[in-house]
DNA sequence: GAAAGTTATTTCAATATTGAAATATACAAA
DNA sequence: TTTGTATATTTCAATATTGAAATAACTTTC
């Protein structure tokens, strides 16, 4: 291999980096944008904050409740996090812990009627405003990244996997 | 139209929308888990904060310095976090605040011979847990993941600005 | 060239989030 | 049983982040 073969292929590796590393700018940038937008919605038309609303909304996907470590994997946040959002919903009335008979140490959360209630008047709204904020996507083209993303996220949970059980 | 196809088109049209917000929930847990990790890394590896490798790693392009506003955009934080981030940098002498002759309420930050070789040593690192992390996507699937990205961010800046021109 | 308005940055108080230590319960093995 | 280990949650201190008010400098208009 020639010396001028060895450096394309350097230069290539190199571009494929800075490919990569614009592409996590990109999708970090493409969800603050989202984020920021969202929470400011939330804020203005609700008086709620973005981690409260989707604390909800895992509760009324799950009518039976999750329990706090539940809650806390699927919203990816601290276990001290978790607490201080299902205690001030709690206060308000949104949310009720229900122990178990089964394991003292752990309940569940779920939503009151009356949060139901306000999750309901909330979600519709919050729907359409991500269903504009995605708009500008072909209905083709939010399946693609769909699926794209959702390869992404299996093959960062393998890796993931990986890094904990072979700790080289 | 029979009442029929009218369900049919009102189920299609909350598939989409359900659809945007999977998507939605998709794009969100993959920034996610990338930046967890990311962050973790920078943390156990180099003792550093992900919001202060990025300030330094939008230096690192911008040879001559950027102002605090351009610095709080392209992070896209609040000015106020901006300066506690650059206070921090410049107390361990990684930036320098260089105040520009034709505007003396403004100034550029740089950063220092010490903070461009600091950030050096780590660049490549993170570079390589980026690529890493996106490694389970083609090269091709990158490639059109970061199209499909570059099309949503173009037009949710679109829809902002439309937003704040035309608030109904 | 002063007043009024705009822009750039900082300060500050309030809120959000993490991670580690503390607490309590459950389970398993001897 | 007892003892040790694992699991579930909370508490707490430290850090991060925001948004609004304060400050200072620039620009425009009369």
């Amino acid at each position: 291999m020639s010396h001028t073969e060895t450096e394309d292929l350097e230069l290539r590796a190199r571009d494929d980096h800075h490919a990569s590393l614009r592409l996590w700018l990109r999708l970090l940038s493409c969800t603050t944008l989202v984020e920021d937008n969202i929470r400011q919605k939330l804020r203005t038309q609700f008086d709620i904050s973005l981690s409260r609303f989707d604390l909800m909304a895992q509760l009324e996907r799950h009518p039976d409740g999750l329990t706090m470590g539940e809650l806390s994997r699927r919203m990816m946040v601290s276990g001290g996090n978790t607490t201080v959002i299902v205690d001030q919903l709690e206060k308000e009335q949104l949310v009720e812990r229900r122990i178990a008979a089964t394991d003292r140490r752990s309940y569940r959360v779920l939503l009151t009627p009356s949060g139901h209630q306000a999750f309901k008047r909330m979600a519709s709204d919050h729907e359409q405003w991500v269903v504009q904020l995605f708009g500008g996507l072909s209905e083709r083209q939010q399946q693609q990244l769909s699926n794209l993303l959702g390869h992404l996220k299996t093959s960062i949970h393998q890796h993931q996997s990986n890094a904990t059980s072979e700790p080289t």
